[in-house]
DNA sequence: AGATGAGCCTGAAGGC
DNA sequence: TGCCTTCAGGCTCATC
C-alpha cells in the first residue's frame, strides 16, 4: 500500500489508541518478514508505555518510554488492523504476521501478504543517525519556507530524471510511484526531464503541487488499489481523485483532449500526458 | 553517479 | 474452469 499518505491516515488513526498504553503481548506468527523480526521483540518492549506514535517519510515510529522506538515499514502490501481485542468474528488471516495485544484492549494486526514489510528496534535517541533516517530527505509536508531551498539544491545536484528524483528518498522523503506522477502532471513538467535543470522558480512550483496532492490524499484517507485501509478497516478514497495514475487512454484533465500515456520508465509505470507535460522520452 | 536487472513474496487480473 | 503469464504502492544489492 504505502506511501506518505497511507502511512500518515494510518498514523493518524492508531495514535489515539496507542499513544499512553502499552503492549501487553505480542505474538509473531512467523521468524521473519522481509527481515527477520528484532530478537526478544515482546522481553523489549512488552509493559512499557507508548509514548508517541508518528512518521517518518513512509516509515510508522512507536517510541517507548525506555528509550526504545520501533520501526514499522508496510513495504508494497502491508496494511495495520486495530480492533477490540475481544471482537468476536475475528480470524486470524493467513498474513497476520503480528499480533499485539495492548492494555487498553485493542489488538495491532499486522497483515502484509507479500512480506516486503518489516520491524525493527532501535534506540530513540540514535534514531537520526542510523540507516535509514540519517539519509532522509525532507519531510515534504514541513513548512514550505524551511524545505523549499533544500529540495531545490537536491535537486541540482541531480543529473537523473525528475521522476527517478522524487521516487530517491534523499531527496524527498516518502514520495511513491503514484503521488510522484500526480505531482509532475499537476505540475505539468515531463517526468523524462532532468532534475538539474528545474529553475528555483520551477522547483518550488513543483514543490506546491506535490504537496498539494500529499494533502488531498491524506484528507481522503489515502489510496486503495488493492491492500490499503484504513486500521478500522474503512478505505481510503484518493483514487477516485487521480489525474493521471492508472488513467492510461482517459483524457487529460488539463488540456480536455491528449490522452493520458503510460509509459515504463526505470521499470516502474510512468502516467503523463505528453502534450501538457511535453514528455519525451530522454534518450 | 546513475542505469539496469534481480531479488525479496503473494495475489489479482487477464489471456488463452 | 483451469492454467499460465504479467503486474503491483518499496527497497536493496550487484554490476556495468
Amino acid at each position: 500500500m504505502p506511501e506518505l499518505p497511507e502511512v500518515e491516515t494510518v498514523c493518524q488513526a492508531i495514535k489515539p489508541i496507542l499513544e499512553g498504553a502499552s503492549f501487553k503481548s505480542i505474538q509473531l506468527n512467523r521468524p521473519n518478514l522481509r527481515y527477520p523480526f528484532p530478537p526478544h521483540l515482546e522481553k523489549n518492549i512488552a509493559c512499557h508505555s507508548i509514548l508517541k506514535v508518528h512518521r517518518r517519510a513512509k516509515y510508522l515510529l512507536l517510541d517507548f518510554d525506555h528509550g526504545l522506538t520501533l520501526i514499522m515499514h508496510l513495504g508494497m502490501s502491508g496494511r495495520i488492523i486495530l480492533e477490540p481485542l475481544d471482537i468476536i468474528g475475528y480470524k486470524q488471516g493467513p498474513h497476520d504476521h503480528a499480533i499485539l495485544a495492548t492494555s487498553n484492549n485493542y489488538k495491532l494486526i499486522y497483515r502484509d501478504p507479500r512480506r516486503f514489510g518489516f520491524f525493527q528496534l532501535e534506540p530513540t535517541d540514535r534514531l537520526q543517525s542510523l540507516n535509514p533516517f540519517n539519509k532522509l530527505g525532507p519531510e515534504p509536508l514541513e513548512s514550505f519556507e524551511i524545505i523549499a531551498s533544500q529540495f531545490y539544491n537536491r535537486l541540482q545536484l541531480k543529473s537523473t530524471s525528475l521522476k527517478s528524483a522524487l521516487l530517491d528518498q534523499r531527496i524527498i522523503a516518502g514520495v511513491g510511484n503514484i503521488y510522484a506522477s500526480e505531482a509532475l502532471w499537476q505540475a505539468k513538467f515531463s517526468p523524462f526531464r532532468l532534475a538539474n535543470t528545474l529553475t528555483l522558480e520551477e522547483a518550488t512550483l513543483l514543490l506546491r503541487e506535490l504537496q498539494d496532492v500529499l494533502k488531498r490524499a491524506i484528507a481522503a484517507g489515502g489510496s486503495t488499489l488493492r491492500d490499503h485501509a484504513l486500521p478500522n478497516k474503512e478505505i481510503g478514497y484518493f483514487q477516485h481523485q487521480f489525474k493521471a495514475y492508472k488513467r492510461e487512454n482517459q483524457p487529460c484533465y488539463h488540456c480536455k483532449t491528449t490522452l493520458i500515456t503510460k509509459l515504463n520508465q526505470h521499470g516502474r509505470a510512468t502516467y503523463c500526458c505528453q502534450y501538457c507535460q511535453r514528455c519525451q522520452v530522454a534518450t
